[in-house]
DNA sequence: CAGGTATATACTTTTGAAGGAATATAGTAT
DNA sequence: ATACTATATTCCTTCAAAAGTATATACCTG
């Protein structure tokens, strides 16, 4: 890891729309449509910040039928990693991540695009 | 801590200069001649960083005759803590940062702008 | 094949940040 | 006061990223 590797990951995590969907991806998997409804953004903006994440390998992408499931990547990249665990923590203090961590638990896993 | 002030942070943290500033002040206040000095950065650029970083609490400033020492912000903030300390990690491993620090170690501190 | 659903991409506008050149400000020294 | 040093700010240009609208692509179903 480099100075520039670094930066690159700083400039994924400053941006809310992608810390949202960083701390629910490290709770799993999750498909698009899911990520799109927890959130409440529209279509075209969770896609982009999806592409942006994995344009920059934070996260990996798998097509499942009509689903693309994302996931945290597997690359180990330990400020990613220690990063992503100041969320975790953060998550009881801020109002947003603790929401979307709410309803992500509230939601239904049984949908056909749910990762099994 | 909540996500915008999260964001904030990250913002200030994806600038490879800001971050080779913050890696110098980790180890101590400096004057912004030796930042200037060390970086080999034009004093616009440095000055520009420095102001910006303040702005966002990053850092505080105080004048002590002709110069101004800068020093890592006093407020408590976990997060740019965390990252600091990941900063130190990587400095063996990337060589600007390593050759920043080289630098600052071999810097003259007796000269008038060196904090006491 | 046509039609539907989920996701991605292209195009455009707006905004913020980076860097350079010139200038301003705060303090010191004579 | 003038001259000097260190630092900050303003103005300008360039560039990347964010967000919206529209359209394209991938896959499934009948």
């Amino acid at each position: 890891m480099n100075s520039e590797e670094l930066c690159k990951v700083y400039r994924c995590l400053c941006d809310k729309t992608r810390l949202r969907i960083l701390n629910l991806l490290s709770d799993g998997a999750l498909c698009v449509c899911h990520l799109q409804e927890i959130l409440n953004e529209t279509q075209v903006k969770i896609s982009k910040h999806l592409a942006y994440l994995k344009a920059h390998d934070l996260v990996e992408s798998e097509r499942r039928a009509n689903w693309v499931i994302y996931q945290i990547s597997n690359k180990t990249n330990p400020i990613l990693e220690k990063n992503l665990k100041c969320l975790q923590d953060l998550v009881s203090e801020d109002p947003t991540f603790k929401n979307d961590i709410k309803r992500l638990h509230a939601m239904d896993t049984s949908a056909a695009c749910c990762p099994s």
